[in-house]
DNA sequence: CAATTATTTGTACAATTGTACAACTTTTTT
DNA sequence: AAAAAAGTTGTACAATTGTACAAATAATTG
């Protein structure tokens, strides 16, 4: 079947049978088959992009090839051409899962009962962890940012990810802090440039002379303390 | 002339009348030609590279073909390939220049007479008016320092800019912070990697929503204050 | 079971790339 | 001014790329 028309015979009988308004429960098993197909696309799809981030990560975004990403998957060139809408799709795909991901855990600190300190301890220590144990797809993530300063097709999603990490610590900053007039996005938005260059900086340096867990751990601390000095302190 | 050879010839003069010790002026005589030689290329490399630039920052490192400079500075392929040791050269070439400049201005900044607040002011202004005037070329820097990441032979550059950077913070903080024991360089990292962070944002945030100078100096004094707050105020 | 649809996978192709280099001109040296 | 060196520039070439697609196979449907 040609690539492009996939799925469509099926869409086609979808539409048919909504106009004619045939609730006779055909409808609904066509749903359901339709359903079945999209899933198991999904899901290969996500074991193709979890494959192939081994290559991406090591190589960055602009030097992997489609070729790099099947050579060190196994999977055949064909089978990403097949299930990605081209390079960008896939790359795009798996930055976007592991992001959403990340951001899942940092929304939990931000939100979890407690002082702001302890807050800041749950935070520095999810961002500890993610330069230990996840730098490889956070560099990934931040070269796929630096490159849609050049290739305006990314930003998109770009975007859409940097607004919802600032609206993480604005919820932080409404929780704790006093808010001067509608400053508030404002400040949010320093402070997330602020940590993430910190988070970049410990995610991407080299040689990696802060490996220690303790001390990337203080160092975060440290800046979140600055940022968030004892305005309020319920 | 083959390329591989270029002045080979002066050089191995050099060495015989280095070798008689004959200094009857001959001497002096060739290496002033030498140096008009170097200083003829290096002028020409100069100018290379600054045609460079306005490609290189539109499209980017990764993007941006040899072909692609040629066209947009008007200077035909093979120049560029006979003055720079292929691509990376000349970008890094051209990075380094800007970086330099940059850095010069910064460190001006931070030498001031003052107090630390007007120290802050000079650097929030000097940091806003790169954002204005000059952020294609800071978007390069980033993207260069990005790709260091998955290409280690541009890291060296890198690194040793950066530390420049994080020297001129130390420079401030011993001016103007109570110093707890060693922790100057681990706090100089911090601020650097905040800082830096900040400035990234501003230089790279599409669509650019804090085009006003004003907001964006408040901006960076905002979180120079942070980052500084008042331990030692001379 | 037949027929339709979906998946798999290797190959083909055009486009683009960095780089080498030959032919030529200009500049410098002797 | 002759000779040597340096500079200039268009072209050639091999390598790599994303993508399209055909042919084969498997799965699903009626």
């Amino acid at each position: 079947m040609n690539k492009k028309s996939r799925n469509l015979g099926i869409e086609i009988h979808l539409k048919w049978n909504a106009m004619t308004e045939d609730a006779t429960g055909i409808e609904k098993k066509l749903r359901q088959r339709a359903m079945r197909k999209t899933q198991k696309r999904d899901a290969k799809r996500l074991e193709l992009a979890n494959s192939a981030v081994s290559a991406l990560c090591s190589l960055g975004y602009a030097n992997t090839s489609l070729r790099d990403i099947a050579e060190v998957s196994g999977h055949p060139l064909g089978t990403f051409t097949y299930y990605f809408d081209g390079r960008q799709e896939l790359i795009i795909f798996c930055v976007q899962q592991h992001k959403i991901e990340f951001l899942d855990q940092m929304r939990k600190a931000a939100l979890a009962p407690g002082t702001l300190d302890e807050v800041i301890y749950f935070l520095s220590q999810g961002l500890t962890k993610a330069v230990i144990h996840d730098s490889h797809r956070h560099r990934l993530w931040f070269d796929i940012r630096n490159q849609s300063v050049f290739d305006p097709s990314l930003r998109p999603i770009i975007e859409e990810i940097e607004k919802e990490s600032i609206s993480i610590l604005k919820v932080i900053e409404q929780r704790f802090l006093t808010e001067d007039d509608g400053e508030n996005l404002e400040s949010a938005t320093i402070n997330y440039a602020a940590i993430d260059g910190l988070f970049r900086h410990m995610t991407q340096e080299f040689p990696l002379e802060a490996s220690d867990p303790k001390t990337i751990q203080r160092m975060f601390t440290s800046l979140l303390r600055s940022l968030w000095r004892s305005r309020k302190s319920v």
